[in-house]
DNA sequence: ACTCGCCTGTAATATTTGTCACATAATGAA
DNA sequence: TTCATTATGTGACAAATATTACAGGCGAGT
């Protein structure tokens, strides 16, 4: 599905030709989307107060297909988004088109950057795109403000989910400063096969390289290692988990 | 001045000797304190909620002298702490005795790592140590729920702080994993030249290996390249900047 | 079948960083 | 002064990572 099928979408093209979406429109939230819009933030539910209830009846919800260009650097943004359905992926990325992803944001979750735009007048320091099909809701500053004044459960999330963002990130600092490329395969690996548990993993080295901000040739060589250690099966587009034991060692940094 | 001077803090000795502070008790605000804590926080005097008063009233001022290590890894804490002089360094640390500095807090901002702990009971992932001589007001968690809920000023300072601190670990991600070390030295001198406006620098090279996440041989390499090119001038202790235009240069990556 | 666009394997090589093992010098305390 | 401590200079090396340049394979379309 294209991105300008959705009529709700205002589209523009960037440089390499991938769809951006530009925050403003959408529709009003009708009763099936309101409950999964529950459903996935139980905790403002309880919320009384009226000016946010005016706030969710003028909400509006955007779906978004895969791949879009949710944001760019640099872009400014309105609202606050909530992402109520897919996945979105937060990520740097340089001229010569390596990339890292910083982390992402599911169901349930806010969008931070937006917030971080809204409070502060900064200017991102990450794009961001949507992995599969997305549904936000968006909902202007004024009530953005309001909900935090209001709603203990509100404000939270909001401070829950900052913090949490911010320990990721100091994480992450520690990895990338500290620990070896294999090391972080080997985890990254490990996260994978648990998160979905399952022994086969379709992903391919370059997303890999992408998600750990370094090369496909890189990660290539690494794994071929790993899997003549016996811990991985490499094919076409997938990755088979031989040994969970090995990767264990591996991640845990008894390499060899 | 030792802190076993200090009858207010509680001291407990690490492997190396290092003091550490276990946040408890100190002492109510006197008439001077309330002031220099009331100018560090302007925003945050206009708050009339009574309970809010209350817990000023209430309110424990710490003294720490330098070197003082606030936060240990994985250490609990109870209050929520504000800091009223001095600046505290965060920073994360290996067995090897590696660093790398995270960022600062100065007077008139918060701690946000007490607020991790605070909100999601999740533990440190850094340690945390006073640079000069600190201050810091200490407020229960419920005093701090409380503000949240009845100030504007006091949601806007903390949500700016934390989204402000998450931009700033996202921007270290991109120096860390997409900048050579020669280049994230530059800048960080051009920094250090930049905010003290000053052409010497008292610094040791074991102190910039430590807020880059390196070893001294490697800066003392680089500091003696950076030198040959006329951009500075090596001395114990200090380095004198020679050549502005040269530091721009290096700093914009046309090294050579 | 054929082409085209990915994905993967591999090797050689360059560059960057880290490590080790010292020597030397400056500083300040005893 | 003498001594210990700290800061620095340096050279040889090892290790990790990036770069370049391919070759071949798979799959989707035509």
């Amino acid at each position: 599905m294209l991105p300008d099928e959705n009529p709700s979408l205002r589209v523009a093209a960037t440089g390499e030709g991938i769809p951006i979406i530009m925050m403003s429109d959408g529709e009003n939230l009708d009763v099936t989307q309101r409950k999964s819009w529950e459903t996935a933030f139980p905790a403002l539910s309880s919320i009384t107060d009226p000016v946010w209830l005016e706030a969710l009846q003028s909400a509006k919800e955007q779906t978004m297909p895969p791949k879009t260009v949710v944001i760019r650097n640099n872009d400014p943004c309105r609202n606050f988004l909530l992402v109520t359905q897919g996945t979105i992926r937060v990520y740097q990325s340089t001229e010569a088109g390596r990339e890292h992803i910083l982390y992402r944001t599911q169901a349930g979750e806010i969008c931070i950057l937006t917030l971080q735009n809204l409070l502060a007048g900064t200017a991102y320091s990450a794009e961001a795109i949507t992995e599969d099909e997305v549904k936000v809701v968006g909902i202007p500053a004024e009530y953005f403000q309001r909900a935090m004044a209001q709603s203990e459960d509100f404000r939270n999330l909001i401070l829950s989910t900052l913090s949490q963002r911010l320990n990721d990130m100091m994480q992450l600092v520690e990895q990338v400063t500290f620990q070896g490329l294999d090391l972080r395969l080997a985890c990254m690996l490990g996260q994978l096969f648990g998160q979905r548990d399952t022994n086969v993993l379709q992903i391919t080295h370059q997303e890999l390289a992408n998600a750990l901000g370094t090369t496909r040739e890189v990660i290539s060589r690494l794994l071929k290692e790993f899997e003549r250690m016996g811990c991985i099966q490499l094919r076409r587009g997938e990755i088979d988990l031989l040994s969970w034991e090995v990767l264990e060692r591996l991640t845990h940094g008894q390499g060899t």
